[in-house]
DNA sequence: GTAGATGCAAAGTATTTGCGACAAG
DNA sequence: CTTGTCGCAAATACTTTGCATCTAC
């Protein structure tokens, strides 16, 4: 049952703008994990009147409700990815910037082994891999 | 054999100016991982007239080198920290910011078979747990 | 002596914000 | 209606850079 950014503001009571509907459109339409500008691009073909302030705005909000989540992979700009069931990690070619999703639940467990270790209990992590294609 | 960072810069060759070697001793010194501006702070009580601009191209010159590594933590700005023997990772207390520095051996080898079960050499990684303290 | 480093201030990026106009519930 | 949102441009925050001067080697 997963739900659309739509029914997620609904059940959090988010007011629907046209700004709001159109920018949780197109996070969800894309594959990739874009950054603001590249957003507001995306959104600017669908309504071009909509200002990247507002973009900046929405993706903050939809990330404080825990709806998308950010991301500061090398190079400055924040990049944005919607939260849908699957959690999964990041796997970063450093070459051509390709980025593939995996989820390793080992992995998932000695972390939670280690916080425990350390006397904590684990909220949230991150976890990415950068590397190059073999031949 | 750990070197000091002064020893490292003239194995590769880096002019060493009274500026760079006041900033490798704070780094040195530092047991956080300080971002420009705190680092900035600590180096200006040794010599008020270096300029900040002097910090940001030293370290990112020291990163180049490979002398010190770049973390992008929650929080905006980068933060930076000392390169010597012990790879490790970083547990983030939430509540505090405090930074404990842990390694754990069957995470990294299994970060290197996720990276080869997608035909990827692992040149690098970045693991950040971030958690709160049990009571 | 010379190539490269520094300081300063100005210029870039990325992101946030104040404010009057406007729209969702 | 009322509260919160939008668009715009100005403001911030972080980082980089041009240029004249200075310094390590």
């Amino acid at each position: 049952m997963s739900e659309t950014i739509e029914e997620k503001c609904i059940a959090k009571g988010i007011k629907l703008t046209e700004q709001r509907k159109i920018i949780a459109k197109v996070m969800s339409d894309s594959r990739d994990h874009p950054d603001v500008d590249e957003l507001y691009n995306r959104v600017s073909k669908i309504d071009s009147k909509i200002s990247i302030a507002t973009v900046y705005r929405t993706v903050k909000l939809f990330e404080e409700v825990g709806i998308v989540t950010k991301h500061d992979f090398k190079g400055g700009k924040a990049r944005y990815e919607e939260i849908n069931e699957s959690h999964h990690d990041h796997l970063i070619d450093i070459k051509t910037g390709e980025i593939i999703e995996f989820i390793d639940d080992e992995i998932e467990k000695l972390q939670n082994k280690v916080a425990e270790k350390y006397g904590y209990k684990l909220i949230d992590h991150k976890l990415e891999l950068y590397g190059i294609k073999k031949k």
